[in-house]
DNA sequence: GCACTACTTGACCATTTGGTCAAGAAATTT
DNA sequence: AAATTTCTTGACCAAATGGTCAAGTAGTGC
């Protein structure tokens, strides 16, 4: 028999589950599940400690839910990715979209990054359940546009692997690019970079 | 006063240092600096934990000293990168080792990446200062070849922020693309497809 | 106001974990 | 082989940490 925990939705309850899950985000983007305490979430949240346990199950359970409540969020763009009259525009503004997302959301970017880095055991199902599903399909949308010649050929899994990337750098290895570009705003100039580069990856020859 | 440590060189502390190193990249990789135990890398490296404080001075030491000794490995491939009078293929060599490294390190990518995403706290300095400035020098060489017609304009940092998360996704995120992929060996398909995307990038419009 | 439920927390507990220490086992030197 | 130094570890400790619990404090419906 597991404790009863509070499963009705009064307000009192959304606020203090969100105010968790606010605080949680915070430090578990910050170090990862293991390297995160309860205390650190209770104190951020405004809360004691037994108080985020009336909430949530334990540490895990508030990853678990944590991630898993991100998860729908995080992977929208792709699903919005669609059949179209202009395949490379709706491409870049995927990557658009998917940039957006590293300069509003950084620390789901880097909670999603953490995850995956240490094998992602948390939502190994999803990634190769749902996720692979999704990926096969835009893969064969992106296909369907290669070989109608409106699209340059490549390999549409990787080309998705590689706007993941670039897009997500900007927001998991932000303390890296800002040093690096002393003080510049990453995000005034990254636009039109990937824009560019993604552009011209996609565009057919002459 | 802190407690005297080894300092010769003598035969067994090269191996025994070395035995903790591999064993510490092991563990810190999969579950960073503050996930990561004492006994969990006195166990892979074969010693008894006051084993292996007689080497190092705590756990923190032995994490910094490991950073440190793989950050000249790892940007080794930017020092390479020098005039030529081929910028593109120069560029691409460039890209191809980082991808070699993915495969061939990607313990250390997922340290190094894991180190980014909690804010660097323990490279900081190295980042903002050498790095840098070895930034500034490579992005000045590859701005001149661009200023020569023989490179396509962009912006050099951006450049080479994308060849870094290109290649490095492929080794942090490991799990996750091969999940997505299905079995078949990422790095059979990767090569090709980043050198097609950097070479469209990079080559200057008709 | 009263009864009842939902919420909150100080004090506490068991386990984990970074690190110490004294004493012994191997090497190495003489 | 005796003396000396280097290496190794079982037992231990203090702090941190995930989690419990009983007792109390708000809310809420009547």
């Amino acid at each position: 028999m597991t404790k009863p925990r509070p499963t009705g939705t009064t307000r009192i309850q959304r606020e203090k589950r969100q105010a968790i899950f606010d605080a949680a985000l915070d430090v578990f983007s910050e170090n990862g599940l293991r390297g995160a305490t309860l205390d650190q979430i209770a104190a951020r949240a405004g809360l004691s400690k037994p108080n985020v346990i009336y909430y949530f199950e334990g540490k895990e359970a508030i990853y678990k839910e944590l991630l898993e409540s991100l998860l729908d969020i995080w992977i929208a763009p792709l699903i919005e990715l669609s059949d179209s009259d202009e395949p490379i525009e709706e491409l870049l503004a995927y990557v658009r979209r998917k940039l957006d997302m590293s300069r509003d959301m950084p620390r789901e970017s880097r909670l999603f990054a953490t995850e995956m880095i240490q094998a992602a055991p948390h939502i190994r199902e999803v990634i190769s359940g749902p996720l692979k599903t999704l990926m096969d399909e835009k893969a064969a949308l992106i296909q369907g546009w290669m070989d109608a010649g409106r699209l340059a050929k490549s390999d549409p899994y990787h080309l998705i692997f590689s706007i993941w990337a670039t897009t997500q750098h900007y927001a998991d290895f932000d303390v890296q690019v800002r040093a690096v570009l002393a003080g510049q705003d990453p995000f005034d100039t990254a636009p039109d970079f990937v824009e560019t580069l993604f552009r011209r990856m996609l565009t057919p020859l002459g």
